[in-house]
DNA sequence: AAGGAACTTAGAATAGTTCTAAATCTCACT
DNA sequence: AGTGAGATTTAGAACTATTCTAAGTTCCTT
């Protein structure tokens, strides 16, 4: 089973499981953003998804974005004013942005951390979720 | 000496050493974050200071607000797609975002804190701001 | 093969923000 | 007090990102 098989595989289990249909659009959406893990915004996944299927349209590019974030098979991010960025990182981590490049890393966390930032909420605070983004610049050495 | 002169003082401080002048409209906008510390958008804060002076346009609000974030007075946030909010807290904290009003609460950080996160970061990424948002509910007992 | 729901599409509409150009204000210097 | 330079404000146009709408298409189910 190559990587993309299982990647489309479980495209189709996550929407199935949300009753909904799986479609050559969203097939396509989603390995946009696998096989390149940067994090584009819907403007750039249109881009590269027109060159495979001409006549998609912006429109269905932020529908499959919305139903993939929906299935909890990608994230949404917004970290500055413009465009929502998409990951398809799910695992736990931080994101890195580089404001000289406007790049975007994603950093991996120690399983414990999480927890221990949710200890600094006071009681009555349930967090569900934390993000956390640096901001700063990436030297020569990266 | 009162508050508010103080923070009419540390205005026109932070103003003069960016070679800019004291205006009515600037003056308002700050007080307007200030007087209530919640984290409101532009049109918010337009709305808002509209009630004292009434010719006010949206331009100089948002004219305002960026000057008060180019002079390190205010913070911009973003923490989802939507306006953004702006926030006169400089202390190092956290946002918690209460997912079911939409409400955005500071959260005051352990001084060591932020120094830990940072090293969890690789060699040659260089952080200067981290940002924590806690997303989810807060109970009754908040 | 007919009906219906899910899906896609183009284009219009909307929200938030920035831009533009003209009017106004303020200050330093006479 | 008067003048000119530069800073500031303003209304409205323009722009960007996103959502909405309504029509057309696809694909199951009977």
């Amino acid at each position: 089973m190559t990587p993309t098989t299982l990647n489309s595989e479980a495209l189709a289990q996550k929407l199935a499981h949300s009753g909904l249909r799986n479609t050559p659009q969203r097939e396509l959406v989603y390995s946009a953003l696998l096989t390149r893990r940067d994090h584009p915004t819907a403007d750039e996944v249109y881009a590269r998804v027109r060159t495979e299927l001409q006549g998609i349209s912006l429109a269905t590019v932020y529908n499959c974005l919305e139903t993939l974030v929906q299935c909890d098979l990608v994230r949404a991010v917004n970290f500055e004013r413009g465009p929502t960025r998409y990951c398809p990182n799910l695992a736990p981590h931080a994101h890195f942005h580089d404001e000289a490049t406007g790049a975007t890393f994603d950093i991996d966390l120690p399983p414990d951390l999480l927890g221990k930032i949710k200890d600094v909420l006071p009681p009555g605070y349930d967090a569900e979720a934390v993000d956390i983004i640096f901001r700063g610049k990436t030297t020569a050495t990266r």
